[in-house]
DNA sequence: CACGAGACCTGTTCGC
DNA sequence: TGCGAACAGGTCTCGT
């Protein structure tokens, strides 16, 4: 499910409440969705831990406890919430943690893709990942220098997340089409001033997500309004916003890709040459 | 290093 | 209406 903005709008959302309560006990339904632990262990070392902090890096949600930190990746279907009082285990519920103030927070994950870790040395999970896209560090020269040194298409680099942290299907595609850029074209052949462009796009259609609370487009995310600003995401055959020709869906890498064939023509990467 | 395909899963929607 | 196919906000692993 979730991209960076709605992982973003969930942190955000969860933050103010889970601050400083207590994890009393743990209840894993489905033990695969923990990583490196036996769940003896894990439902042993996580109680009586607190909350001290919540943070969000590419799309994992940290919860920094008193001693470890727990980590939670949604992947498709997951979702992370809090009940206050009590709570009966809900149909494809994976982890259940019972909080005081008496309270519960929940990993619901439909498709089981979605994984946890318990760990005190959380960078052995997120140091591979590459740089956080609206972080001030992240400026468009760098961006340009780590799209030279890849002989790739924009597409798969863009969701691959030692490159960037954060974008996944529905984001790339937007992102590209606001920057005018195709799918395929390849990386290290995109102009500084187009890797420019699609520097700002990146920034525009995070931020323009975030700003929109996340895209809910089926029934497993709810409450995002980014949907009714899609530009290319699943519409193929309707109308660009730009010029109105028709938007095209490919399979690029396995993954839906739409994109508009006038706006973001295939030139092969090397934009702006004629013939 | 780049790429494609398969795996991991369940639920919903599409097409006949 | 029914039933199988296609598809879904992600990532890992293996082969070439």
């Amino acid at each position: 499910m979730p991209e960076l903005p709605e992982v973003e709008t969930i942190v955000r959302g969860l933050r103010p409440v889970l601050v400083g309560r207590m994890i009393l006990s743990a209840g894993l339904l489905w033990s695969r969705s923990l990583v490196g632990l036996s769940p003896g262990i894990f439902k042993k070392r996580i109680r009586g831990q607190r909350i001290e902090s919540l943070s969000r890096r590419a799309k994992f949600i940290n919860l920094r406890l008193s001693e470890d930190n727990l980590l939670i990746h949604l992947r498709m279907s997951g979702d992370l919430q809090i009940r206050e009082g009590g709570y009966e285990p809900q149909k494809h519920d994976r982890l259940i943690l019972s909080l005081s103030p008496p309270s519960t927070l929940v990993f619901n994950d439909p498709r089981k893709f979605g994984r946890v870790w318990l760990t005190s040395q959380p960078d052995k999970v997120l140091g591979n990942l590459g740089p956080e896209p609206l972080d001030p560090s992240f400026t468009p020269r760098v961006f340009y220098e780590r799209l030279q040194a890849h002989s790739r298409q924009l597409k798969p680099l863009l969701l691959d997340q030692t490159f960037l942290a954060g974008m996944g299907n529905i984001y790339t595609d937007e992102a590209l089409h606001l920057a005018r850029l195709n799918p395929m074209a390849q990386a290290d052949l995109v102009t500084s001033k187009k890797a420019k462009d699609l520097w700002h796009a990146v920034q525009s259609v995070l931020e323009d997500g975030i700003r929109n609370h996340g895209a809910s487009i089926d029934w497993v995310y709810r409450g995002g309004e980014f949907q009714n600003h899609f530009r290319v995401y699943g519409r193929a055959g309707e109308p660009c916003t730009v010029c109105g020709t028709k938007i095209e869906r490919v399979v690029i890498c396995q993954r839906s890709t739409y994109f508009c064939p006038r706006c973001q023509p295939f030139e092969g990467g090397e934009q702006g040459t004629a013939r």
